[in-house]
RNA sequence: UCCGGGGUAGCUCAGUUUGGCAGAGCAGCGGACUGUUAAUCCGUUUGUCGUGGGUUCGAGUCCCACCCCCGGAGCCA
């Protein structure tokens, strides 16, 4: 008989037919009325499927009695209207075919919920939590809605390199991509290594964003966006920070920043409807669980329009706040953590959409405003999390381009083929990037991003 | 990297103030009971007190160094 997940049994209401299911057993607890209750779950769905074996089964005592917490087992069964309350059906097992036993001294997971440092120990086998297992089914729904957003809307699906030469922010450490060997590395006369010997004639290094590939393909295809893994090697040891995470970046030719803040706000409210839908089991649970008001908060981002305002705008509302920050505001300076959420979660009160940052502290490619003072940027910042999102109109003037480059010490040399952009066909463009761990973060209410990704990388952590 | 809090049984944590036999709950195991569902009740096993030095008759507790984890900050997505 064929097997079928257990979300799909758990819908069926066809008493008396037979099903076969797999999983790993949850809960065994034993009746001495001569019959055993086992939860199994095959992470098709939060909800466990209740199984009774009788004590009648040929294997009961043998196996139905060693069947702990941890174990995997398949069971074809008689689908059964539930006399107790906690669940509508059940399936009375015809045989229980177990697969591998867990022995339940050793096994490091208990009934019981554990925490979520303990977890981190043991990334393999979390995934058999409840709260990892919902998890992960909002991190798959997250990543299918944003191709599903996006191929609704002609992007096309572009696959940025990995290992680059260039460094799209001019700030952050990378990971060198090398084949030389680290005890004697090829060095030339100065000394130095000789990274003209290396595998690519060249110093490589794990790529920190897609964004400069995407916008060639988008000044020839029009719109396009990457979704794909980004490393950064900062020693950054904090809630919101992996050194390996994976990002979603669109960009589109012939946008301006307006049209940019408008995909980034249909983008977020999307994820976030889709979600609602798709995934209310899950949400339910965090709900309860993780964070008591998540419900309440996405289907008001659902609901509600993004409030824009300007750097400028944002100072003054800092300005005039009757808040007392660790950081002194004031034009010129960048807006810190306490200050985005302050304006998200006190004084707007809803995801906010700042644009128009001074030139001094942000990326050379940011397109420079008729000021001269302030750059077309973005930020999208969002309760509990904070910015979610940045992007920026691009620089499509080669001469702006290229100064702004020297201002920022940038070799012009070094990015000859993005200069080239400009030199042929330039038009202007724009894009943004978001970190998927963000937005499920932001989605399920989980606290650490390590508890968002599978098998997390943060500084002194890559056993998995 | 900086600031703060931690590291004691498989897990969650008391015990450190004032140095003197290593503790509790849960889990596991044994039993009782039960259409149960974080089951309940009785009994019971389990220790490199993060690591390395030092002080002391005696260190989980005091001193020094280091490692790791968590939270906040910075960097950012």
């Amino acid at each position: 008989m064929e097997r079928q997940l257990i979300k799909h049994v758990l819908e069926r209401e066809d008493y008396g037919a037979e099903v076969t299911v797999a999983g790993w057993v949850r809960t065994r607890r034993d009746s001495k009325g001569g019959f055993s209750f086992i939860e199994l779950n095959d992470g098709s769905t939060l909800t466990g499927l209740q199984i009774i074996a009788d004590g009648d089964l040929p294997n009961y005592e043998a196996d139905v009695l060693r069947l702990a917490i941890g174990s995997a087992v398949r069971v074809t069964g008689v689908l059964t209207e539930s006399p107790a309350k906690g669940q509508r059906i059940e399936i009375k097992a015809i045989e229980v075919e177990p697969f591998g036993f867990a022995d339940p001294e050793s096994y490091p997971l208990q009934k019981k919920s554990v925490s979520f440092e303990h977890l981190r120990e043991i990334a393999h086998l979390r995934p058999r939590t409840n709260t990892i297992g919902a998890v992960t089914r909002v991190r798959n729904a997250l990543s299918y809605a944003t191709h599903r957003f996006y191929q609704d809307r002609d992007f096309l699906y572009l696959h940025a390199p990995i290992i680059t030469t260039s460094d799209a922010e001019g700030a952050g450490e990378m990971f060198r991509v090398t084949t030389l060997d680290p005890a004697s590395p090829p060095r030339g006369e100065d000394g130095a290594v000789d990274y003209a010997q290396d595998f690519f004639a060249a110093p490589t290094f794990l790529t920190v964003s897609g964004q400069l590939n995407a916008e060639a393909y988008a000044l020839a295809l029009d719109r396009v966006y990457t979704f794909g893994p980004t490393f950064r090697a900062e020693n950054s040891n904090t809630r919101r920070h992996l050194a390996e995470f994976w990002m979603i970046e669109p960009e589109m030719a012939f946008a301006d920043l307006n049209d940019n803040a408008d995909l980034a706000e249909d983008y977020v409210k999307y994820l976030v409807r889709y979600v609602l839908e798709h995934n209310t089991t899950d949400l339910e649970f965090f709900n309860k669980w993780i964070d008591e008001g998540l419900l309440d908060m996405l289907t008001g981002v659902a609901e509600s329009d993004f409030e824009r305002i300007t750097y400028t705008q944002a100072i003054d509302v800092l300005e005039k706040a009757d808040e007392s920050f660790e950081f002194p505001v004031a034009w010129g300076d960048d807006l810190q953590s306490e200050h985005e959420r302050y304006l998200t979660e006190q004084a707007i009160r809803r995801p906010v959409i700042v644009t128009d940052f001074p030139f001094e502290f942000k990326a050379f490619y940011m397109r420079r405003n008729d000021d001269g003072q302030t750059v077309a940027a973005m930020d999208v910042l969002v309760p509990q999390i904070g910015e979610i999102i940045g992007g920026s109109q691009r620089e499509e003037r080669l001469d702006v381009l290229a100064n702004s480059m020297r201002i920022k010490g940038m070799d012009e040399d070094h990015y000859w083929w993005y200069l080239d952009l400009r030199r042929f066909g330039s038009a202007p463009h724009a894009g943004f990037g978001l970190g998927l761990e963000r937005v499920v973060q932001f989605t399920t209410g989980m606290q650490n991003i390590r508890d968002v990704m599978p098998f997390p990388r943060s500084p002194r952590n890559a056993e998995f």
